[in-house]
RNA sequence: GCCCGAGUGGCGGAAUGGUAGACGCAGCGGAUUCAAAAUCCGCCGCCGCAAGGCAUGUCGGUUCGAAUCCGACCUCGGGCACCA
């Protein structure tokens, strides 16, 4: 062969390690463990760049902790529940399963070109009833612990499609079939009781060292613990409640130190004083039926404009002799805290909107030392640690910061019996109840003598029906007579079978847990949790940083409790990393009516000239040569700004179908092979930013996969060479060797291939003797075996290595090889690089002063001064101020 | 709206308190070639003939020294509990 050729290596590399089995993941009791887990995908039928990069960076870690000598795990499969695979149903009739089994075989058959050191023998789809049957046998022992709960819960209600929608299907308030408006609606669901867990699982995020730090913070955020005061207003008049008289309402605050300032109190328009009002009130009826419509979101909540009902009655201020007027608030919910907070303008921006537009009064519960200003169009809100000064304050505080006297007024209020000092948590529990059919059966039964029953372990899986049809909107398990019919597994008599289905984040919460033994006739094995898990590394997308992860860790405590998960293994993911997006340029022409038309990138012709790009559609760049006999690819520009349809190019955005800047992996590989896609998405971009991806990027990368295999092929080409020179290559290899395995040990691969362009760059600058260029090729093949196995096997082999460079031990660094004896310092007048000196590396500091001071460029800029003083800092500058 | 990030040449980025722009792309010049492709060598932040000046989203601060630390703002991205 002399020249590189994926098309024909990469599969064969391919083979030999089936036939080795190289990556089958075996329970090693001489080596220790390492299991790397990438998020596994959704089977949307075509892996997309963001795939390709993400289990890059997993295989990457993978190749090298299996050189390193570990037993690694690193396995592969599907998240397979979910609602595209019931939009299909709906739009093309397919079945739900057949759609998403055949998703699965496609999305495999471009998987696997890829050359991915994953164990398949492993693989399983969350659909498969082998894996959901175990998640129902967890769902019940969940049940049985006192971890599940049922209540009721808000959804959105198509009132058309009389189904219920989600969040994404919901678009400006109506469904996206129907186009009806959506409405709030109360079901009784199925909840894992995470809020019990709040504090467990926000103390424990100090443990996860080897977590990003905004992936800790946004859960420590989104558990939201907070400290607050609970008092109760009375009101003026008491009134006739559903359940009794309602003489009072029990307010929450986080702010209790800003009482002076209160000027109203806001219900929801769900509060049991709310629903008993409008009973005799037909416009504060449509007023809460208007707030009832709206979004379930907290953002649709948050975004809303602030709107309020005055229910005329008025409630006491608990520590003034003043009254309040109590309103009806669309933007405070039932679900949190009492349902009724107390406003108070001055110091929430919110309550101030509230208050400006229904002419409340404003009153400043402090000031700032400097300045007493009244509040004017923006609250008063500063830093809870700044001191502030108080007026009429309930506990008596004068001057102090916000912390201080929210506690001092938390600790005035139980002392004097007026209200109770709580904390709270913002985290609500996870309700798992799902009115679709593709998800896994929530396994319990319905019977009028026995109630709830959970269905018996050996009656699993509750498997899905496969006559389903989805003519009729809403969940077609509903309406299937003989599979919701059931004998009740109690009793014996004729019972319903639940047919909701378990939300999507129940698969993915214990899949982790399930690769240690996918086979297995139980949720998990004590021998193989024991020994693989917890996942050493976990790879994935930032969006999840906050659900999918909260709820693994709420999954790892609830499998402990119930046995299937070892105490060590209470936090599933040791270490995290959230790799960014795959993005490309959008294309877009207008239509006549001004919309914009996207372009495939290979629709559209590039033309680059002189630092500028345009664009232009390419079926016109190929007909013009037809068109003008003397058409000059070179000078396109010119010509194409006559006749042809001008494109414009908008900068990088995630890759989506509608916008049509979609780059296939497939079509990458079949051109320039698996290693060229794996090493441009490896290199340039950091992991954890988004990377655009380039034609002239990936051609780059596969013109540099061609030079490393040159230099390999071509060792012996110049000559002997001189071995005078083979101290100095060795050196930069060990220098390469330190780069690449720091870059890949600290998530920064775009450093280790920049590391690895240079010493390419080394070995062909080099009149080393041969048999040093081979043996830094052999090293090369070896460092780069993680991003390009396949470039890497045939680079070892061709130079001789023994066996497979898959099973080589990874090199290490000699660290007399990395000191440098000399070092050059840049010497700095009045902090600006005016000159730089070298100088042996241990020179004491007063010889570099004299040096630096002796240094022309330092005697013509003090002009005969004296240097006030000069910083010498070792090994790094030099710095003479005056 | 709230929470969390990110902003450095024409482009991707490097430098985490010490020479801003490593490495790569694009571009420019040259070698090789009948020619082209491929390959190889060199140049390459901006202004300036030069000396020098200006430059890390914007404005301010700390420091002998700031892309890096602090404060305010702007823009873009992620999440907001039924998208996965």
């Amino acid at each position: 062969m002399s020249r590189y050729d994926p098309a024909t290596t990469e599969p064969k590399w391919q083979d030999a390690w089936d036939k080795a089995g190289t990556f089958l993941a075996r329970r090693d009791p001489a080596k220790p463990k390492y299991y790397v887990l990438e998020m596994f995908p959704y089977p949307s039928g075509r892996i997309h760049m963001g795939h390709v990069r993400n289990y890059t960076m997993g295989d990457v870690v993978a190749r090298y902790k299996r050189s390193c000598g570990f037993s690694v795990l690193h396995p592969m499969g599907w998240d397979a529940f979910g609602m595209p695979a019931e939009n299909a149903a709906m739009e093309k009739g397919a079945n739900p399963r057949d759609w998403t089994y055949q998703n699965i075989a496609d999305m495999k058959q471009q998987m696997k070109p890829l050359g991915f050191s994953l164990d398949w023998s492993r693989e399983f789809a969350t659909c498969d009833p082998e894996y959901y049957g175990q998640q129902q046998a967890l769902f019940i022992d969940m049940l049985k612990a006192g971890l599940i709960t049922r209540k009721a819960a808000v959804v959105n209600w198509d009132p058309v499609d009389m189904t219920v929608l989600a969040n994404e299907q919901v678009i400006d308030g109506k469904g996206w079939r129907s186009n009806a408006e959506v409405e709030r609606k109360e079901l009784t669901q199925w909840f894992f009781r995470i809020s019990d867990f709040a504090d467990e699982l926000l103390t424990a995020l100090d443990g996860l060292k080897d977590w990003p730090e905004k992936v800790r913070l946004m859960q420590s955020n989104w558990i939201g613990k907070s400290r607050g005061l609970e008092i109760d207003f009375a009101l003026t008049a008491p009134t006739a409640g559903p359940e009794g008289t309602i003489d009072s309402v029990p307010c929450y605050s986080t702010r209790p130190d800003t009482l002076h300032g209160a000027s109203f109190i806001a219900i929801s328009f769900d509060h049991p004083l709310a629903k008993a009002l409008e009973v005799s009130n037909p416009e504060m009826a449509a007023f809460n039926a208007d707030c009832r419509r709206m979004g379930t979101t907290e953002e649709a909540l948050e975004t809303a404009e602030k709107r309020g009902f005055e229910t005329g009655l008025t409630a006491r201020h608990p520590t003034e002799d003043r009254e309040l007027p109590v309103w009806i608030g669309n933007f405070v919910l039932m679900d949190y805290g009492t349902g009724a907070v107390f406003g108070c303008p001055a110091h929430d921006q919110r309550d101030l909107d509230f208050a400006r537009k229904y002419n409340l009064p404003v009153r400043n519960a402090f000031h700032m030392p400097s300045a007493s200003e009244e509040v004017g169009a923006e609250a008063l809100v500063p830093p809870k640690t700044e001191p502030v000064i108080y007026v009429n304050q309930p506990a008596g505080v004068t001057q102090a910061t916000s912390q201080e006297a929210i506690d001092r007024t938390i600790d005035w209020f139980e002392e004097n019996g007026l209200g109770r000092g709580q904390t709270r948590f913002r985290l609500r529990d996870w309700g798992l109840s799902r009115q679709r059919y593709w998800g896994c059966p929530i396994p319990v039964v319905h019977c009028d003598a026995c109630g709830v029953v959970p269905e018996k372990k050996e009656n699993l899986p509750v498997e899905l029906p496969l006559d389903v049809s989805f003519d009729k909107p809403g969940n077609p398990l509903d309406r299937h007579p003989t599979w919701r019919d059931c004998a009740c597994p109690a009793c014996g008599k004729l019972a319903k079978r639940e047919t909701d289905t378990m939300d999507t984040f129940v698969d993915s919460s214990w899949y982790y847990a399930r690769f240690t033994a996918p086979r297995a006739t139980t949720p998990t094995v004590a021998e193989d949790v024991d020994y693989w898990m917890n996942v050493d590394q976990y790879i994935g997308g930032i969006e999840h940083a906050i659900l999918h992860l909260l709820y693994s860790r709420f999954f790892a405590r609830a499998m402990q409790i119930t046995g299937h998960l070892p105490k060590a293994a209470i936090e599933p993911f040791n270490a995290l990393f959230t790799q960014g997006m795959v993005t490309h340029e959008i294309y877009t022409t207008r239509d006549e009516r001004g919309r914009a038309v996207y372009h495939l990138p290979e629709e559209v012709e590039i033309v680059e000239r002189a630092g500028n790009r345009r664009a232009y559609l390419r079926a016109e760049v190929d007909d013009l040569p037809e068109n003008m006999p003397n058409f000059d690819r070179d000078d396109a520009r010119n010509v194409l700004d006559l006749v042809g349809t001008r494109v414009d190019i908008i900068p990088s955005a995630k890759m989506s179908k509608s916008k049509k800047n979609v780059v296939d992996p497939v079509s990458i590989v079949e051109s320039f092979g698996a290693d060229t896609a794996r090493w441009f998405v490896m290199s340039d971009s950091p992991p954890e930013r988004d990377v655009e991806w380039t034609a002239s990027g990936a051609e780059a990368a596969y013109k540099f996969l061609g030079r490393a295999w040159r230099l390999a092929a071509e060792v012996d080409a110049r000559g002997p060479g001189d071995a005078a020179h083979d101290a100095d290559l060795m050196k930069a290899m060990h220098r390469t060797i330190a780069e690449v395995t720091a870059g890949i040990e600290g998530f920064a691969f775009n450093k280790a291939v920049a590391a690895l362009y240079a010493f390419a760059n080394a070995v062909q600058r080099t009149d080393a003797s041969a048999g040093a260029k081979r043996q830094a090729m052999l090293t090369m093949a070896q460092l780069m075996s993680p991003m390009t196995p396949h470039l890497a096997e045939e680079i070892w082999h061709m130079l001789g290595g023994t066996g497979l460079v898959a099973d080589a031990p990874w090199p290490k660094a000699d660290p007399t090889m990395l000191v440098e004896d000399s070092v050059t310092l840049p010497i700095q007048f009045n902090g600006r690089r005016r000159s730089e000196i070298t100088v042996p590396k241990d020179m004491p500091r007063e010889e570099v002063e004299k040096r630096a001071l002796a240094d022309d460029a330092v005697v013509r800029a003090l002009e005969g001064r004296a240097p006030k003083k000069v910083i010498v800092v070792p090994g790094r500058i030099v710095n003479v101020v005056v």
